[in-house]
DNA sequence: CTGTTAGCGCCTTCAG
DNA sequence: CTGAAGGCGCTAACAG
């Protein structure tokens, strides 16, 4: 491996016989240079085997490629599914993700968003609607087109690309009791780090309040969401609620475990208990009798995000929503 | 949101009464600068909320804190795992991965390598030792460290992490034969562009061969690797070859719908069909009967590589390999 | 301990 | 259609 010998633009323009300007002209493909002119650089160019210095190109021109993108964790599908949403659009129009991941600590955030915008960033996107004020304060004074992701229940600094997780969980509630389930149970995850889980549990009791119910029983790990972790807890929950009829899990991680569960314990999935889940994901649906859950709309949701942040804002500086919803997938345990 | 208002060093300077360059050094922790001046710069810093501009910083001194990432796929959890491992490592130094997606095309790759380092990045990390040749000139050129993960079949440009999925083959082989297990099936998905799961399965076939055996029947879908696909490619197989005792998958995801398939039609796992995968998800280890497989270490493997090229170079040019190993987990399918 | 001088490589502006 | 001059914001190198 040879030291770093970059040419630079300066390299290009004198074996080409012409101006910087002029091969920085024909890279952009900027105003008129000549047929010949821009055939005889691009040779070069190519000959060369010349890579332009985007980070001078930005100073320059203030003006990055960069997309900071911002995610509470990468240990379950959910978030790579959004990023390869966000991939997908941006990847087109020449833009790159910058990432960094919080572990859904605001503080980390605060600090990844102080290095992101450091890179000048053409835009930024979040994950959820609370930030510490200072990351705000950052986000405000950056200038930028800002989308906050997965949630829509309160309001953006810019943009919001999300569904509503109280209402899916109201729905959900609302759902399983048309469905004649009367007694109900809850298995969860850490809430107090994964606040969109904790809106929706919020929304499930609120729509069996509704209904003159409440939850029987329920059982949450201070650890984030996982199958063995679903697994386990279900097997907990049933020992001290015999009398459930249905089980409703903070993700389908979490219920797919319950479902192995089920499986091991000769608990007939339905028959003897409803099992109901959230996110729709690909594991769920292959199970024997596919999940009953809400699918998320997740690769939507990161390619409309990065869809509307290239378009520029507009005059009027109104905070814009934009709900991908939710469907409930009946399945065939519940 | 106010326009782009962002301040620069000479603001702070301004307001701090010193010059650019000590509010530089403060910032940086750089040489020595009175502790009064200091705290009295970290004042006005925060005061203003002032965020330092990293690719003026990168041109000046012409090192960035950018790692150029490039994955093949984010479509199951592997590399999300190698992402993290990556990002577990880089962000106590403070760098920053930058993301491509390749899916699995190397003249997407290239024109992705080209861009990252565009960035002048600090380091490359991509999958695989194979690209196309004007990738490797370019990497070569770029004159930093270049880790190549997953794979270490062949002779990497500076530092290879991974496993030998030629041998991990061989040793699924040893291994089922050494169990008692005599009809083999594979089950399997698009190796064209999955080069490491055709090296499996190369080893794979080795390894019967060695012990006299074959494959007695295979199927492979033309798509990625799925649950689904797993289930239904292994309702074909034993349609078609009902006398199997064992089947391999290229992967767990694939193995784990072979036992949704295997629960759906009433076989009993390993008594009548045992099913060996591929990484050692943490879903087929909470299957009612854990999945017997190998172990491949993502995480591992990414932040060993991310650890690896934040070490300087040595003189000598001299390719590294680490193998990161593989465990059998015997499980209860096989 | 602090400051001055000169760029980094490119792009904007203004002339030809 | 092409070029010259100047500066983007920061930091290395060298004074004091």
């Amino acid at each position: 491996m040879t030291a770093r010998i970059s040419y630079t633009l300066a390299d290009v323009a004198t074996r080409a016989g012409v101006s910087e300007i002029t091969v920085s002209r024909v890279l952009r493909n900027k105003a008129s240079v000549a047929e010949k002119t821009r055939e005889r650089v691009l040779a070069v160019v190519r000959e060369m085997g010349y890579v332009p210095n985007r980070v001078a190109g930005t100073l320059a021109s203030s003006g990055s490629n960069l997309v900071g993108v911002v995610l509470p964790s990468l240990s379950n599908i959910v978030f790579p599914d959004v990023l390869r949403g966000i991939h997908a659009a941006l990847a087109p129009s020449g833009y790159q993700p910058v990432v960094g991941v919080t572990d859904y600590d605001q503080e980390i955030e605060e600090q990844l968003v102080a290095s992101l915008l450091s890179w000048q960033p053409a835009a930024m996107i979040l994950s959820g609607l609370h930030h510490t004020s200072y990351t705000v304060e950052m986000l405000r004074r950056a200038g930028v087109r800002i989308a906050e992701l997965m949630d829509i229940d309160a309001t953006p600094l810019d943009i919001a690309v999300g569904m509503s997780h109280h209402r899916a969980g109201i729905d959900t509630a609302r759902y399983l009791h048309g469905r004649g389930y009367r007694r109900f149970g809850y298995v969860g995850h850490d809430r107090s780090r994964d606040l969109r889980a904790a809106r929706r549990y919020e929304g499930l009791r609120q729509g069996l309040a509704e209904a003159g119910l409440s939850l029987e029983g329920e059982i949450a790990a201070a650890a984030p969401s996982s199958t063995s972790a679903g697994r386990e807890l279900l097997g907990q929950l049933l020992a001290a609620h015999r009398d459930l009829d249905v089980v409703v899990f903070s993700n389908d991680d979490m219920a797919v475990g319950g479902a192995f569960h089920c499986f091991a314990a000769g608990i007939r999935l339905r028959d003897e208990l409803a099992l109901f889940g959230f996110n729709g994901l690909d594991i769920g649906q292959a199970l024997p009798q596919p999940l009953s859950t809400l699918r998320s709309h997740r690769f939507l949701i990161g390619r409309t995000a990065a869809e509307m942040i290239l378009e520029p804002r507009g005059a009027d500086a109104r905070p814009v929503i934009r709900d991908t919803g939710y469907d409930i997938i009946e399945g065939e345990t519940a």
